[in-house]
DNA sequence: TGCTTATTTAGGTGAACGGCTAAGTTTCAG
DNA sequence: CTGAAACTTAGCCGTTCACCTAAATAAGCA
């Protein structure tokens, strides 16, 4: 387990930002230049950028220069560390609910067979 | 949609830190109190609760003071934005898998009617 | 009352963030 | 060959991050 780890704070910490989640769903759905992506953005380039490389960074995107154009494209598999580990907390969690769960049964099993031993 | 996107900002970067979702992973497992939760963690105490108290900003823990000690547990409704996101994520790129089929498919079925057009 | 425990507050440091402008560089189009 | 388009690099700026130490507070307990 927490093999992903490192890779995790990269993701996580790129989801982080509102831009970069819109640039996320605007890939979706299908490839973009980054002026095509940058449109939507009033921010100045090089800004704009510097969250690409982050994308990038996190490996949430590639990219490939064409020409005087680069290509960005989505990697949806970077999603992949993400969703495990929430897989994870909800085991854990449901893990704790079930043990709270046996608890209460167990409870209520004694007093069946003793009822009212106390209270 | 994007109905969450405050909540999405504090909750993925809470989770961009491997202190942070360490300590969600402890209180999984059942609250505890500050002390209990900082002892694995080899830092001071008050950084470790400036960890506690994003977690608590993006709701994804809650605290309370009972006498001297804070007792902190778990809120997991607080992955609910994420969870949803992801599948919000999830959906526009399968969305664009089958228009991507789709065309494919019709490319195939324009082939088979006018066999080799060019190439 | 006075000691100890469990935070909490205050304040300081260096690095990273998210934004900017100005000035390249590379490529395409005419 | 020249100019516009599409980035790219360099560098500055104020804020937030993730740490730290030192000192203050609050609550049990002997």
């Amino acid at each position: 387990m927490a093999k992903y780890d490192a890779k995790l704070d990269a993701v996580f910490t790129a989801l982080g930002d509102p831009t970069r989640r819109e640039i996320l769903s605007r890939l979706a759905r299908g490839p973009a230049s980054v002026s095509e992506l940058a449109a939507p953005h009033d921010m100045a380039l090089p800004s704009f950028m510097g969250h690409l490389r982050k994308l990038e960074d996190a490996r949430l995107i590639a990219t490939e220069k064409k020409g005087r154009t680069r290509i960005c494209r989505l990697m949806p598999d970077a999603f992949l560390p993400v969703t495990g580990w929430l897989e994870e907390q909800r085991a854990l969690w449901e893990g704790r609910l079930d043990q709270f769960d046996d608890h209460v049964t167990q409870l209520a099993r004694k007093r069946e067979n003793d009822p009212r031993p106390k209270n």
